[in-house]
DNA sequence: AGCCGTATCGTTACTTTATAACATACGACC
DNA sequence: GGTCGTATGTTATAAAGTAACGATACGGCT
């Protein structure tokens, strides 16, 4: 996969992948449903990365540790943490991020930088109204959105 | 592929694909780039379908006319009539549709049905605006925007 | 403890989507 | 006619995603 190549940017520290793990627990627990150990698995291989993951790249990671898992497995766990929020799935580039704020569901929007691989993730409710307008004014009933900007981050530009 | 499923709306009249092709042939000349057969053969049944078509539907239309015809030829085509903004790549479905304002280079905004598959072309310059604020306020440089958004359409809630 | 229904996972094989690599054709220009 | 650039043909393969089915684990019950 490899999205980002000019700039190396710091991997999430170990204390953020750990907290949000715990939250990603939490929320379970309370919405209970099984964050169970592949789950859990799969969701610390993309939260430990500093670049959105396709099921392949996390497919590859696991089998370090796990020689015979296989893509079904790393799908089904793909579908349980998109269906629960912990992660988004960026339809432009075939691969997942973590979702940084799981706690409640949302639509975001991402900027994705194509030179270093950066995934900003946001939610502006201005985005969100227009949208939901545009959306109302057809008679149109959203289920899901995929907002996603390809480009270049601050830093890249500089 | 095979989007739609419960309503069957017309296809676009005959009248309106040879016009949309007039069109891109006109804007082509101008641009100074070649509509070729093949790029033209296309457009043609993109245009000339009610639903998104993924790039082996097309293939599988083109095979009719020309049983030899491999997948690197209509992903060129392809690459073409999107660099012309002559089409549009839904990338949620993997498929792509015909833009309706292919005289000049836009972002778009698409309601998809989930249950027609029918495709709504959005030019909302409040999305435009808020998306472009959202991504200047990070200092970001967006290239290609994709926003699409799934859910039902208004004859499809009836 | 033992049983049962369901959720999860393992495993194999396969489909769908997309591209790399190299060969060939063809027109424009000198 | 030779060279160059663009477009296409052709073969093979990569990358992304899923169907199907059996095995196993788990939670709730007696
Ligand atoms: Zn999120
Ligand atoms: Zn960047
Ligand atoms: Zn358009
Ligand atoms: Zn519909």
């Amino acid at each position: 996969m490899n999205v980002g190549k000019h700039y190396t940017r710091p991997m999430p520290s170990a204390t953020e992948t750990r907290k949000a793990l715990k939250l990603a627990e939490k929320l379970c627990q309370e919405r209970g449903v099984r964050l169970t150990p592949q789950r859990r698995n799969v969701l610390a291989v993309i939260n430990a990365s500093d670049q959105p993951l396709g099921a392949y790249d996390i497919l590859e990671q696991l089998r370090a540790q796990q020689p015979r898992i296989a893509p079904p497995t790393v799908y089904r766990a793909l579908d349980f943490l998109l269906t629960e929020g912990l992660i988004h799935k960026l339809e432009s580039l075939h691969a997942f991020v973590g979702c940084h704020h799981p706690d409640h569901p949302h639509h975001s929007q991402f900027l994705i930088c194509e030179d270093c691989g950066e995934v900003d993730e946001l939610h502006s409710p201005l985005v969100r109204d227009s949208l939901d307008d545009a959306a109302k004014a057809r008679g149109f009933a959203p289920k899901h959105s995929t907002v996603e900007l390809l480009g270049r981050c601050a830093r890249c530009q500089a």
